[in-house]
DNA sequence: ATAAAACATGAATACTGATTCATATTTCAA
DNA sequence: TTGAAATATGAATCAGTATTCATGTTTTAT
């Protein structure tokens, strides 16, 4: 049956928001397999049924909440960035904003990294529009004379790289890391490289 | 029923590691979910049944192939930076060598990134233990003027978070990538930064 | 050569959990 | 107010597959 794609009531658009976030719960502290349609909508406290008014399956509201964490992401970053003086710093704040945001959603963060194999497309889509976008600002930043001439979209993916892995292994993994000693020696690295 | 954990005899040996690397390609290719204990088997050419001979579960497998994992790419990386004449050169050998090794093995690669959601303590043994050699080569490297002077522990999880992402976007996405030419990028970031 | 230990087999067991559906209840436009 | 459209319910269906086990076969030590 297909999935009833914009609720017509009020109560409907509730009731497929409650879904929503008691999926983000289960699917974000137990995984996508562990966590059962039946786990989801007792957490919701509506019928097992109900779920398949709102969503044609479990891979359905995955995709969403992926959809929904890129959205979140690139909003979050997008403004934390906003008022850096300059791409250097612009750099050092948003690491730092995405580690918080690790810190304050851990289980949005993991539903993105799980999607890598349950929905690769969506995964895909979620770090190449991000990517994207990362890419251009360093081209713009290159451009004016605040970077060193290189290659903008590997840049991107390689930040990409240290901001996905710092937030796993110092936030995800350790409750008690410095974040700030962390952001900073992983932004003067970035800034100007381990060479003597 | 418990694993044998060593075959007594020579057939025993063979089979095991007939279902064993018969479960990294299953396991590769589909997923650790999607892939169940028949195809592997089927796989192998041996009866169902056979495998709870050497193995006690499908986690089981699959922690023998991730800790399998980590001695391969240890293995690997530390041969091709062997006769790097100094640490920075050693980077760009590693980055290189890492590469190489997704293109050739990318089943085994996705096995380890699926650890986090099957074994998480399979998982971070593997980078813990990656990270901590890593961490004391920069650090003798910086204590001989070789490297400046920082986190070392920060520096090896940023510089391995650079591998992991590189290698996921340029080699399992895009079969055509210049490896040579995103590896000089990411080196030449790696060594200098990105400041102008 | 022979018996004990190892190993091999695959049908049967056991259980889980996604999805459906017939049946109520609620909402809302006219 | 009213009935058609939306929404809610949860027991029943349906499918898949991990694991066990009773029964053979092969290997090895003596």
């Amino acid at each position: 049956m297909a999935t009833n794609p914009y609720p017509r009531t009020k109560r409907g658009a509730e009731r497929r928001e409650q879904i929503l976030r008691a999926a983000e719960v289960m699917i974000g502290t137990q995984g996508f397999s562990a966590a059962s349609i039946a786990d989801i909508t007792r957490h919701a406290k509506t019928a097992l049924g109900t779920f398949y008014i709102y969503f044609s399956s479990k891979e359905d509201v995955f995709r969403e909440l992926v959809l929904e964490m890129g959205q979140l992401t690139r909003a979050m970053v997008t403004e934390a960035v906003a008022d850096a003086p300059n791409r250097l710093e612009a750099e050092r704040a948003g690491l730092k904003a995405f580690l918080r945001f690790v810190a304050e959603r851990p289980s949005l963060y993991r539903i993105v990294e799980e999607a890598r194999f349950i929905d690769v497309e969506a995964y895909k889509a979620y770090f190449t529009n991000f990517a994207k976008a990362y890419a251009a600002q360093l081209r713009e930043a290159e451009a004016s004379g605040e970077l060193r001439p290189g290659d903008a979209e590997v840049r991107a993916w390689a930040l990409m790289g240290i901001a996905k892995t710092l937030g796993e292994r110092y936030v995800l993994w350790d409750e008690t890391a410095d974040i700030d000693h962390v952001v900073d020696e992983a932004y003067s690295m970035i800034r100007d490289g381990i060479a003597p």
